[in-house]
DNA sequence: GACTTTAATCGTATATTTACGATAATGGAT
DNA sequence: ATCCATTATCGTAAATATACGATTAAAGTC
């Protein structure tokens, strides 16, 4: 209950936060599944696949890709859809640290549980 | 959410995207990092850490226990928390999946992007 | 130009999340 | 039994998320 308490959460906690939200609706994951199968931009059909309508499948890009998951590129009246791999990279790279922290010591681990 | 669509995916998309939203908060990023840190049981001292009311910071814990990534034992007055391994296995695992499926075909892409 | 297709955005409704202070519940100590 | 320390829960308010249909904007086609 002290002035402790006014610091701030650290800049990779806010980083991995984010990717967390952007990965936090199964359609989201979906999308970035499929993007990742076919492996090539895809268009329109991420509409089709979905059990969504075609605004909300627009608002879950977007998210996507202010998280910047994903990014988009205007081809004739279609956007083309294909996944940002460095960002994936940057969130791979946090995710192992989160990781390797929980796991770290797993050998002289005292407490009671 | 308004209408329920989420029963149109597949368990795992659900799954990790439960994982991923217990994990969408800075805090709850903090707490887990402070768990896996000091590796053992920790009680009270979650709030003197953290820039949140009391209050606020149980509603984090409820989430993170919820999602089966902490564990609570009772412990006199106090609470004793500690990191739910198996869960993080569990969730390592389909983050592996996603990011083994993201990044697959690396060399054979061809799209635009 | 008018028409079509595609995707974003607007407007809106509802649900959920986040936060806080206040209160309750638990168990140890006095 | 009374008090204290700890933590959960309640009540509530504000912000954000989710979803849809309707509309708009952009670009290609006729």
């Amino acid at each position: 209950m002290s002035q402790n308490k006014k610091n701030q959460f650290n800049d990779d906690q806010i980083k991995l936060s984010r990717f967390a939200k952007a990965l936090s609706h199964p359609a989201r994951i979906a999308i970035i599944e499929h993007l990742a199968k076919v492996n090539s931009c895809i268009c329109g059909e991420i509409v089709e696949i979905m059990p969504l309508a075609q605004s909300t499948v627009s608002q879950h890009l977007k998210e996507l890709k202010d998280a910047g998951i994903i990014t988009g590129e205007i081809s004739g009246p279609k956007i083309c859809y294909c996944i940002n791999r460095e960002t994936i990279y940057d969130m791979e790279k946090l995710l192992k640290e989160l990781l390797s922290v929980i796991n770290k010591e797993n050998s002289d681990k005292k407490g009671c549980c």
